[in-house]
DNA sequence: CTGAAAGCGCTAACAG
DNA sequence: CTGTTAGCGCTTTCAG
């Protein structure tokens, strides 16, 4: 193989069995780790793998048969619980043959990207924007096994993982509420995403919150905020809402995300001391001291490990779908307290 | 096309050239906007492509030629400078037909996710793992377009983003220097990243504080301290520093991540106010007000942008390699400020 | 236990 | 302008 200047051609199996002396078969047999071959036979053909540095195209065995690649879409990188999610795949990855690729959404929607993750012949998608249509999943779940993360809906053809967000919501709101907060305001993202028919995580969340708020008869005190997706977002809208008065006690932020940018609309105003601060996810940050943020854990590895897991049994075969559901726990942290003391 | 029970069997080419009632080469042709069509052919082909909900198969298409697909191969999706450079990077495939798809390595170093990524026919790798040997990365940028970003290394083969490291720890020395520290500490990485040889970042940045240092007539009082790539171990490392005494004026990080932890040890330590921090990368944390970190911006969207500009022109033709070399800036904030007002 | 042969879905010459 | 044909590298029956 002469070191020609341009890209040279890569090995292939042909050229396996050129130098094993054998049939591509026999190759593709050990690669595979197929029965029916005489050790002597594989010693030879792993010898000459060695030597001229042979890997198997996948974008070949894709057209057969499996790619050995699993597909996350992530709508936002930016989001600090997507890579607790991500690292738990890794680790629910690590030892076997399949790799993860992560396709980040180009816009809020995430079809772009899931479909040039089934264009790729993955052989499992995990999927995480909430704003993909229910029905469209359902189509290309027929396709391709799918586990859907964060949203309740209950698919016939896809597995979900989501947290109990109710449970979560609850554990908040009895906190606060057992604190004495009344003015509590609910910062959220647009309808698109709360809207009940989705069953995305912050619809439950914000049902559970005014389910709580009506049980409590608080619904002339509570309220609901609406913010876009991004801290930069929450920031400008808490803000806003600090120039009114009275402040809120406490503000229950859908995601650490917007729970950061109301943060940093706090310090701005130099409220973080009166008006207590809770978020949802748990995020690596909500812990640094200069933070302290009070959240809702709801053990992203663990998900990211159980929608892997939940893939490759359906690429095992297993074929009614499975629905698991985590189980969330309130970390408090500094950034809340009763209204009094924060006052 | 029944509704079978398990999977469906995809749309092929063959089908629509059959609903068409043309030839494969012709639906082809219709996909690639290859030259040779006639219009109503276009358009009957184009119904049929609607009417099946046909899609190219990548790994057929890889086989033959272009897979369409870059690859980002990044050591940790914690780091928050990577999720910059990947939102440049998909800004910049915004508009072309090339999907972006993002190996996270499983261990301290990238072969795995490299290798995975050529495995599966990507057009073009982004490299951003420091610790992947140079030797390596040239033999595989022989087979596939390679991007390196953030070390300087000048291959022959592959091409190079970097941020100008040297220039930027000159401005932060100076500035410190300026403001009269002298006991400074730099925090960086263990020596397999800042070892002269590997043209890391962190091995210039350290290279450029002992220059500095030394011309500064200081190496008694400054001095360099290792630790590992996680925020969690910079805290740990810090927390060590601050028990023995006389503390130092001013901690100058290698990253972003490690300055995060140093940090939270100096908020454990009550110290925040009486020692300066700076840290590398600017990442959006830094500039949150409860963090208000100064930093050495770098551009991350820009560098992300680059390298993916730079693989399209060599999947274009391009054989000669470039380096880009991304000038930085420091951004002055609350954690750093004269050794008297802080002390 | 081993190899020959067919074909996965697509593209690229080439012939008509 | 259109269709035929020969593979790309691999897996998978099916004979030997």
């Amino acid at each position: 193989m002469t070191e020609a200047s341009g890209r040279r051609r890569s090995v292939t199996i042909q050229d396996v069995a050129d130098t094993a002396g054998v049939s591509r078969a026999a190759v593709s047999k050990v690669i595979r780790d197929a029965a029916g071959v005489s050790p002597a036979m594989r010693a030879r053909v792993n010898a000459a793998i060695e030597e001229l540095n042979y890997r198997p195209s996948v974008a070949a065995r894709s057209l057969r048969g499996a790619s050995y690649t699993l597909g996350l879409e992530v709508p936002h990188l930016g989001n600090r619980f997507l890579t607790q999610i991500v690292s738990g795949a890794v680790q629910a990855l690590k030892g076997t043959r399949y790799q993860l690729v992560i396709a980040p959404a180009d816009g809020r929607e995430g079809y772009g990207a899931i479909e040039a993750l089934a264009d790729r012949q993955v052989d499992g998608i995990v999927v995480v924007s909430p704003r993909v249509d229910a029905a469209w999943l359902e189509r290309l779940a027929r396709n391709v096994p799918v586990v859907m993360l964060g949203r309740h809906d209950r698919s016939a053809h896809y597995d979900t993982v989501v947290g109990d967000d109710e449970a979560g919501t609850r554990q908040v709101m009895e906190y606060l509420l057992g604190l004495g907060h009344r003015r509590i305001v609910h910062l959220t993202e647009d309808e698109a995403v709360t809207a009940p028919g989705t069953g995305s995580p912050h619809a439950l969340r914000l049902r559970a919150f005014e389910e709580t708020v009506r049980a409590a008869g608080l619904s002339g005190q509570a309220r609901v905020l609406r913010t876009g997706q991004t801290e930069a977002s929450a920031r400008a809208t808490v803000r806003e809402l600090l120039a009114e008065h009275p402040w809120p006690t406490a503000v229950f932020a859908s995601h650490d995300q917007l729970a950061l940018g109301a943060l940093a609309a706090l310090v701005d105003h130099d409220a973080a001391s009166a008006v207590s601060l809770v978020g949802y996810d748990n995020t690596d940050l909500a812990a640094h001291p200069a933070i302290s943020l009070t959240s809702v854990d709801q053990s992203g590895p663990d998900m990211g490990r159980l929608a892997v897991e939940m893939l490759l049994e359906r690429i095992g075969g297993r074929g009614r779908p499975q629905h698991h559901i985590v189980t969330p726990s309130l970390v408090v942290r500094g950034s809340s307290g009763p209204p009094s003391a924060m006052g």
